[in-house]
DNA sequence: CACTATATTCAACAAGCGTTGAATTAGCAA
DNA sequence: TTGCTAATTCAACGCTTGTTGAATATAGTG
């Protein structure tokens, strides 16, 4: 399966710059930048601790490197559906369940694409996501204006709802998804295996309706004439 | 305000034992296990770097010391309330939101404590429980068996929910907490300081009913008839 | 072939790491 | 005071870290 002929259309992809990364990702999305050293990273990757530095420059730059690689993509793929989940609804507004499946579809599309890197890539992300060092650095520049247009639909299919309840709701649904990526295990743990931390159909498929529900519930406009 | 005269009732507490465990609490729960080294906490708590050594032994066990100080206190708590909660309602189930307040209520009351510490513990204990590794070390021996009271408390309030719902609903409250305690500040940004991360009052008021609608939504008994 | 640029390895550096044994101080009992 | 013990500092150890300049290999071009 690896032992075909064909020269450089494959092995673009599998050079050892790619499988540096690769390396990188998939040890500080386990233990974080400070837990990985350059040796282990060229270890896994199987080559020379140098050459890490002479293709990424210094150890933080092979981090950006790594959490740069695919943020646009998915970034871009999250602006995507929640567009095109838009024009479907032709006018009207969207239901909520729409807006907040179109918000988590690319992430379960990345974490069942077949592509292990893609699974250590969200559990990275959620070590940045919860890291108060990293958040303040690396969110803004890429993902937070998603966040901004995802909050702009849900106004519209929640009217008189406030910014601040907006805003918890999401904080809620933004830590709910962090724990997913995460893959702690914990909870196959907890549920006698009764739950498994990989089955992201499970867990997604719950947490569209979850989030729905509480978005309803706290946004609901105040009781004034009872309509 | 620090220099009155009583000799050692005070000074108990705030020997260089003490402080270091401090610094070492503030310094982890913001940089992570690796990202902080002995020197630091030495400097931190203003001691020679050979004392942390000295009174707690590797670094590994200083973070074990910092991790246990305050857990066995804070898991007991939760377990006298949700005790506490349930006797005052006389054998009737409790309400979901009852049982809900009960888990965050000591959470709540830790972060509104004054001491600045409980704040650093709170975040510590979202960097260990986002961990893959550290969830699996540290989360078992004190925490989870807490949370099989609140599942089986959970369960009474919900008849006919599966053990699956009940597990993924815990999860996404899990999450939820784990991404408060962390106090990353990015929904400060996200929401232009209309919310503030700082703010647990908000967070756990509108937590405990936007939760509590989730697992009803997700735990509802399939209508079979009606009632 | 030679030439060149890129990719990769080798070897080594200075700095910082956790840890520890010896020396020093502080606290307290007799 | 003296003696004893715990607490604290000092100084240094061996090791690992990230990084880099020189050396070597590889690939493509003429």
């Amino acid at each position: 399966m690896s032992d075909t002929g064909n020269k450089n259309n494959d092995d673009r992809k599998s050079q050892k710059s790619e499988r540096i990364l690769d390396a990188a990702e998939r040890l500080f999305a386990q233990h974080g930048y400070d837990g990985v050293t350059m040796r282990q990273i060229a270890n896994e990757a199987k080559v020379d601790v140098a050459l890490a530095s002479y293709h990424f420059g210094k150890k933080l730059d092979v981090f950006y490197a790594v959490f740069h690689r695919r943020a646009e993509s998915l970034s871009n793929s999250r602006r995507d559906v929640l567009q095109a989940t838009q024009e479907n609804s032709n006018g009207k507004p969207q239901t909520l369940e729409q807006i907040i499946h179109a918000f988590v579809l690319p992430l379960k599309m990345a974490q069942e694409s077949g592509d292990p890197g893609w699974k250590n890539y969200l559990a990275l992300l959620a070590y940045v996501m919860t890291s108060p060092v990293w958040s303040k650095e690396l969110m803004p520049e890429i993902f937070d204006k998603r966040v901004g247009e995802f909050i702009e639909a849900l106004r519209l299919a929640l009217p008189g709802a406030t910014d601040e309840d907006l805003h918890w709701c999401y904080h809620y649904v933004s830590g709910a998804l962090a724990l997913t990526f995460a893959q702690t295990g914990r909870i196959d743990r907890l549920s006698n295996s009764k739950c498994l931390s990989e089955d992201f159909d499970a867990a997604y498929d719950r947490l569209v309706p979850f989030v729905a529900a509480g978005f309803r519930e706290i946004c609901k406009t105040n009781p004034s004439t009872s309509q």
